[in-house]
RNA sequence: GGCCCCAUCGUCUAGCCUGGUCCAGGACACCUCCCUUUCAAGGAGGACACAUGGGUUCGAAUCCCAUUGGGGUCACCA
C-alpha cells in the first residue's frame, strides 16, 4: 500500500490520438515531481468517451512514454511499466465504482437527473446568446420535478442525464503555479457528471479516481484551469480531500496557433497545390477522397494517408506527435530537454541537462505562468550537439536502429562497412539521426540511373578553367589506377592531382567528382564519398557523366 | 461577450517573492567576418527586450493601480 505521505502525481490521457508534444511534457513533469520525491506516477487512461477512444491509442501512448524514458508505477502495464492495487486503470472499466458514487450523491440530494435533449440545450444556449447573457445551467425545471416523476421517466426509457448541483458561494482555488484565484458566485453552473450513455462525464471520472488512487498531485494543462471549480465542488460534496494543483502553460506553434494535427493537413495541401498535384498517386487514397480534401480547407486525411501522400511527394510534415518527432530523428533525451524548458527552467544559464536532473530539480515554484511557442529551430541545435557530442560507435548504433525501424531498404543496400564509411563521414554533419539518410539517397541509387540536369551541377560540369569535365576526365585516369580505394588512399592521388593541375586548389576538383558521382553539389566530404560508393561503382557515374555532354568538353 | 489567468530580446527564458550589484544575463534564430573540397559544423564579433500610463520610494524590470495586449474557459470532449 501506498504511504499516506508519499507524494502521487499522475499522467491522464484521452486515447483520441497520438501523444502529442504538450501531453508529453506534462507527463514529463508529473514523471520528474514523483520520482525526485521518491513518489510514484500512475498512467490512467481517461476513455470515457466512447465516439474517440481507440484501443490503438494507448498503446501508443506507452510506447511513446516509454521512448522518452517516462515510466510509471501504476497504469495499464507495458514493457515492465505499470500494474498497481488500484486498477483498473482503464476508466472505461471503472463504471461500477462511478456509479456507487453518483447514488451516494443522488441519495443526498446534491445529484439530479435531468432530462433535457441536447438540442434543447443548444437552444437555451442560442437563446442566451441572442440576449448577450452567458448561459448557466441551474436546473430549477429538473430540481423541481417530483421524485415519482422522474422514477416514471427513467422507467419509460426517457434519455437522461445526472447533474451536479453545484452550491452557492464562490470558489477558491489554490494553484502552485498561478496562484489563487476566486471563481465567483454562479459561474460553475450544474454540470453533467454523468451523461445519457451511462458513462461518468471527464469531471467525475477525474475526482473519483484522483481520490482513490491516492492522487496527491495534480500537474495538468492550464486549459484545466476552470475545471477545477467543479472538481473541488465535487470533492467537498463527497468528502474527498483536495490534490494540491499546478496548472501547465500551454505549448503553440511559433505563429501563436494551436498544434493540432491539422497543422499536417494544411502544410501538405499548400505543398502539393504548389507543386500542381492534382491526382493522387496509387496505393495513397481515393481519387474522390483526395479531390475533395484538395477543395475542402477543413478536411482532414487520416494519419496514415497523410503520410503516404507527404512519403510519395517527399513533403515534410511539421512534427506533433511525440512518435514524429522519433520519426525525424531526434533523441529521446533532447527532446525531454528541450520539452521542459518549454515552461520550465533550472534557473541561472543552465539549459542541458538530463531527465534524472529534472527529477531532482523539478519543483511548481519554477514553473513559468506564460505559454510558450515550440521553437523546432532550437530543437534541432540542440539535437545537433547531443548528436555531435555522443561517441561514434554510439552514433553507428542509434542510426543503424533508426535505420532499420524507418529506413528497411537503405539499410539493405548497403554493407556494414559501406554503412560505418557513411556513418563516419556524416556523424558531424547530422543534426538528426535521420538526415544521413535522406541526403545520401544517391547512394543507393543505382548508378546507371543518376541524373546531373540541375543548373547547379551544369554550372559545376561546363565552368572553370579548365573546366569540370576537363578535370573530371583527367581525374577519370588517375582512379582507374588507383588500387588503394581508401579515404587515405584517395586523398593520396587526388589532393597531388589538385596541386598539379588545379594551383592546389581542391574544391575545383572535388567538386566536379561530387556531381559526377552523387548528381548533385551536395554530399559528404569527397574522399568519404568516393571510398564509400566503392571502386567500381565510382568509375561507372564518372564514365556516364562524362558520356552525357561530351560537347563541352 | 461573462469569468479566470498572464505580460522581459523574433523565440525559450534568467532576474521579480526578499526594490539599488541590471544602461537587464544565457540559449536558439538573425547579421558580419574567419576557417573551409560541397553541405554542415566550428571560431570571433554584432544587432535585439523590461507593453503603456500613473503612483509608492532617495531609488522600480522588480511593489500598487489603470489601460492595452495575449491566453484559457464557458459541451452529454477530455
Amino acid at each position: 500500500m501506498t504511504p499516506s505521505n508519499t507524494v502521487v502525481t499522475r499522467f491522464a490521457p484521452s486515447p483520441s490520438g497520438h501523444l502529442h508534444v504538450g501531453g508529453a511534457r506534462t507527463a514529463l513533469f508529473c514523471w520528474a515531481y514523483a520520482r525526485g520525491r521518491s513518489g510514484k506516477l500512475v498512467l490512467r487512461i481517461e476513455d470515457t468517451d466512447q465516439k474517440r477512444s481507440s484501443d490503438s491509442a494507448s498503446v501508443g501512448f506507452a510506447r511513446d512514454l516509454k521512448w522518452l524514458g517516462i515510466a510509471w508505477d501504476e497504469g495499464p502495464e507495458f514493457e515492465g511499466c505499470g500494474g498497481g492495487p488500484h486498477g483498473p486503470y482503464f476508466q472505461s472499466e471503472r463504471l461500477e465504482t462511478y456509479q456507487r458514487y453518483l447514488d451516494q450523491l443522488i441519495a443526498s440530494g446534491v445529484a439530479y437527473y435531468a432530462f433535457e435533449s441536447p438540442q434543447e440545450l443548444t437552444a437555451m444556449r442560442e437563446a442566451a446568446k441572442a440576449q448577450n447573457r452567458p448561459f448557466r445551467y441551474t436546473g430549477e425545471v429538473a430540481r423541481a420535478l417530483p421524485p415519482d416523476r422522474v422514477r416514471a421517466m427513467l422507467a419509460e426509457g426517457r434519455p437522461a442525464v445526472v447533474r451536479f448541483h453545484t452550491p452557492p458561494g464562490a470558489i477558491t482555488i489554490v494553484d502552485e503555479v498561478l496562484g489563487t484565484a476566486l471563481i465567483p458566485d454562479g459561474e460553475t453552473d450544474d454540470f453533467v457528471i454523468r451523461k445519457a450513455d451511462g458513462y461518468p462525464t471527464y469531471h467525475f471520472a477525474v475526482v473519483v479516481d484522483d481520490e482513490l488512487m491516492g492522487v496527491t498531485h495534480v500537474l495538468r494543462a492550464q486549459e484545466h484551469f476552470n475545471n477545477t471549480a467543479k472538481h473541488i465542488v465535487l470533492q467537498d460534496a463527497l468528502g474527498f480531500r483536495r490534490p494540491t494543483y499546478g496548472h501547465l502553460p500551454l505549448i503553440f506553434n511559433p505563429d501563436g496557433s494551436k498544434m493540432s494535427k491539422r497543422d499536417k493537413d494544411k502544410v501538405l495541401r499548400k505543398a502539393l497545390v504548389e507543386k500542381g498535384v492534382t491526382e493522387p498517386p496509387t496505393a495513397t487514397v481515393t481519387r474522390q477522397r483526395f479531390t475533395a480534401w484538395m477543395a475542402d480547407k477543413t478536411m482532414q486525411l487520416e494519419l496514415e494517408e497523410t503520410m503516404a501522400l507527404a512519403e510519395a511527394y517527399q513533403v515534410a510534415l511539421p512534427e506533433i506527435n511525440v512518435d514524429d518527432f522519433r520519426r525525424s530523428g531526434y533523441l529521446p533525451e533532447v527532446l525531454c530537454n528541450f520539452l521542459s524548458l518549454n515552461g520550465w527552467s533550472p534557473g541561472g544559464d543552465l539549459e542541458t541537462f538530463d531527465n534524472e536532473f529534472l527529477a531532482s530539480h523539478f519543483d511548481l515554484d519554477r514553473v513559468v505562468k506564460t505559454p510558450a511557442k515550440f521553437d523546432r529551430a532550437k530543437l534541432l541545435a540542440f539535437n545537433l550537439h547531443a548528436i555531435a557530442s555522443m561517441p561514434r560507435e554510439e552514433f553507428v548504433r542509434r542510426t543503424a536502429a533508426h535505420g532499420a525501424a524507418f529506413h528497411p531498404s537503405f539499410m539493405e543496400r548497403l554493407s556494414s562497412e559501406q554503412f560505418s564509411g557513411l556513418c563516419n563521414a556524416s556523424h558531424e554533419r547530422s543534426k538528426t539521426l535521420d538526415d544521413l539518410f535522406r541526403t545520401n539517397t544517391f547512394i543507393t541509387t543505382a548508378d546507371d540511373l543518376l541524373v546531373w540536369d540541375s543548373k547547379a551541377t551544369r554550372k559545376v560540369l561546363e565552368g572553370g578553367s579548365p573546366s569540370g569535365f576537363h578535370h573530371l576526365k583527367a581525374l577519370r585516369e588517375v582512379l582507374v589506377t588507383t588500387d588503394d580505394w581508401t579515404v587515405a588512399g584517395l586523398e593520396g592521388v587526388i589532393t597531388p592531382y589538385a596541386v598539379r593541375s588545379a594551383e592546389g586548389n581542391l574544391g575545383a576538383v572535388a567538386q566536379p567528382l561530387r556531381v559526377a558521382v552523387s548528381g548533385s553539389t551536395v554530399s559528404p566530404p569527397i574522399f568519404d564519398t568516393l571510398a564509400i560508393l566503392g571502386k567500381a561503382s565510382a568509375l561507372r557515374r564518372i564514365d556516364r557523366c562524362l558520356a552525357h555532354s561530351p560537347a563541352t568538353l
